[in-house]
DNA sequence: CGCAACAAGATCGTATACAATCTCGTGTAC
DNA sequence: GTACACGAGATTGTATACGATCTTGTTGCG
């Protein structure tokens, strides 16, 4: 089990780990993304790093300034409030259509998903506790058949979870628990029409608790908040 | 106007020249896009096309395939089918908002976007007329004022001009003439929720233009295009 | 003492070179 | 005559090298 000979790892996979750390909060938005940095970490040369940086910042999880670097993205208030919009028009839509077509091994995939997020959670690991939470989203819109808004989806989540990352105010629990187990039995019962209610209030909820009072914190550069803490 | 000196283009530059191109048909779908060829066209090295072909491959506007070249995509049925669904659940509530948001300046501005159009028509410029016609849709997206969801309809309107490249079949008139014109009258009397049923019925209208009989021409390749003439 | 100009270091942008893989034509065996 | 195997050519994948730009520490002036 030597790890020195480990085969080079492609673009797309530094982009999908990298992906993986973002979304479970172990890459907080802002974070500087050094090329050599990461190339060092993964083994491979620039040229790859460069394209996994390009992947993610078109799917808006990395900004690149020119001639300054790739910087895990930091969604503004107004990017958060369309993120949820163009989620409000797609899931609920999306979770009836799943509702109709779910088989039974659909239904005890999604249960299991739940089962490892509650156990996470109480592990003590909130970020893949979060990271699954999205995922069932994204199994949802699999299970609809449709792969095209299956990507759109994808790539809302990981856009919430920059935005939970920096506008969540609840602290309480994570507001899965509750409302993934209500959609489960909308699901079970094949109901479409309730399935969509579920999951437009399940959204609404979501933004509900988050702060996005506009005045509120968005840190352009970590120099803005060390300003203002000063 | 010497053209010599051209200052280099950037990877983004290259990336929305091929864009319009395919926009406009004039590149069809599985055409061959060859980094030397490309970087010749456009004066620059290898390094800046492939990024603007990994751009536009993560549109999903051209196809990547590992040590064969990029060649610009050719939707299956299923992907057409599957990106008019997903159009169907943003742009009827788009049009609604942006009807409601609507500017004058907005509606001149949309009037002419659709006198050009026209006048490409009448011109015998199909491939702009297209171009414009998608551009229409856009440019609702944009007034709604919601730029995810723009971003979203943008990728789906490129994709639905390479469907159109594979799937039309009335070859009579741009589909959009009335349709469009109809949209602009709910706009001026921002009337939302008759933009949102007229957009709906376009939509539908749209696919209904097309032949997605399941077992119909998807070429695969030219190779196998070419086989199967011979 | 504060601020601006300058220079050294670091990081990114682009081009080029080499290695790996695939395509396709040629030759040979059956 | 057909089919398979081999090899030359071409194309992509990756790494490295060099130039441009930005950051930052220092120095000199006001």
């Amino acid at each position: 089990m030597t790890d020195s000979p480990t085969k080079p790892m492609t673009a797309e996979d530094v982009a999908l780990d990298l992906e993986r750390a973002i979304h479970e909060h172990r890459l907080i938005p802002g974070s500087k993304l050094g090329e050599d940095e990461i190339g060092e970490v993964y083994g491979v040369s620039r040229t790859v790093v460069r394209a996994a940086l390009q992947a993610l910042a078109h799917r808006r999880l990395v900004e690149l300034k020119r001639n300054r670097g790739a910087f895990v993205a930091q969604p503004t208030v107004r990017e958060a409030r369309e993120v949820f919009e163009a989620r409000a028009l797609l899931e609920p839509r999306t979770a009836r259509s799943a509702a109709v077509r779910m088989t039974d091994g659909d239904i005890v995939a999604l249960q299991a998903h739940i089962d490892a997020e509650h156990a996470a959670l109480h592990a003590g690991d909130n970020g893949r506790a979060l990271y699954l939470s999205g995922q069932f989203h994204i199994e949802v819109a699999r299970i609809a058949d449709q792969a095209t808004i299956e990507t759109f989806i994808t790539e809302l989540i990981a856009r919430s979870s920059l935005i939970i990352a920096l506008y969540w105010q609840r602290r309480a629990a994570l507001c899965e628990s509750n409302a993934h187990h209500a959609l489960m039995t909308a699901f079970a019962a094949r109901d479409g029409e309730r399935a969509e209610e579920l999951m437009k209030s399940h959204l609404l909820d979501l933004v509900s608790s988050l702060d996005l009072s506009s005045k509120a914190s968005q840190p352009q550069s970590l120099r803005e908040a060390l300003k203002a803490s000063g």
